[in-house]
DNA sequence: TTATATTAGTTGATATATCAAACATTGATG
DNA sequence: CATCAATGTTTGATATATCAACTAATATAA
């Protein structure tokens, strides 16, 4: 954004470009949103699981989960049913039909991060996730200090 | 989010997952949104400005901008004028309070990206933001394609 | 075993981003 | 000059994230 600020700043400022720019790009190129296909990418990988723990993994709000598994539902791309051992809990898992679009849209978004790293070698992909990762840690510990 | 997905796709997720870390711990700090943030920092730092350059700085949309600064005009942070060679074209600045209330959100961030960097060399700032740049036009490529 | 605390999920209120449609103003063209 | 296109802004409809309050079920503890 701006020019004048220090490289830091600038960089933190490229990351939240990129970010918004895959969100944006991918989005409209599969008609899915990025929180909903990382539910159904987590379903996906994990099979039945709890909302609990799908939320946990997706890391977005209970209430945001709820809306989007009662929207899947509806179109038959998620079923739901109460863990018997504990009524409080319930799992949700894709459907067989959810199961098939979600492959598509898998197959699409990994052309798209393929396309999006064509030029990253394999150490520079570590690198990336690395400094990505010390990021996350510094970040955390700022919220701790002040919470 | 998932562990058996290609390396590309942990580096994404990685990406995608602090920049979300980011937009919340700073939000929660400061009470102020990232993208009205991104505002009133360009604002400081352009002065007066059309709100149509103020959109394509900041990169929200057109009604967002409106929206965000009838907000911030009612709160006297900023004000508007039309301007008089174009009347379709309305200039924006921070009003006198409201620069001064910004400057403390500056600070606040620049402390909080001190944080964030804190182990980084000037070398890796560098390379990061390089390899956020290749990014930024390896996806951008993405979209001219399919659209 | 009854009262209390915890946990999982839902719902309501609110905030904000997006798109599309509308509007006003200006510029360009016949 | 009259029309039509382009530009900047606004508004309405919709989507989705968040927080807080609530419900239901379970676990804990007096």
């Amino acid at each position: 954004m701006s020019h004048s600020c220090s490289e830091k700043a600038n960089v933190l400022y490229a990351l939240q470009e990129v970010n918004k720019q895959i969100n944006q790009k991918f989005e409209h190129c599969t008609g899915v949103s990025q929180s909903r296909l990382d539910i159904l990418h987590q379903l996906y990988e994990t099979g039945e699981m709890s909302q609990k723990a799908l939320q946990q993994q997706v890391n977005i709000d209970n209430a945001a989960i709820t809306r989007h598994l009662k929207q899947l539902e509806e179109r038959d791309v998620v079923s739901r049913r109460k863990n018997p051992d504990d009524n409080r809990v319930t799992f949700v898992k894709l459907t067989k039909s959810g199961h098939e679009k979600i492959g598509a849209f898998r197959n699409e978004k990994a052309r798209f991060i393929d396309e999006a790293f064509k030029d990253f070698s394999e150490e520079e992909q570590l690198l990336l996730s690395k400094m990505l990762e010390r990021l996350k840690v510094n970040i955390s510990a700022i919220e701790r200090e002040r919470s």
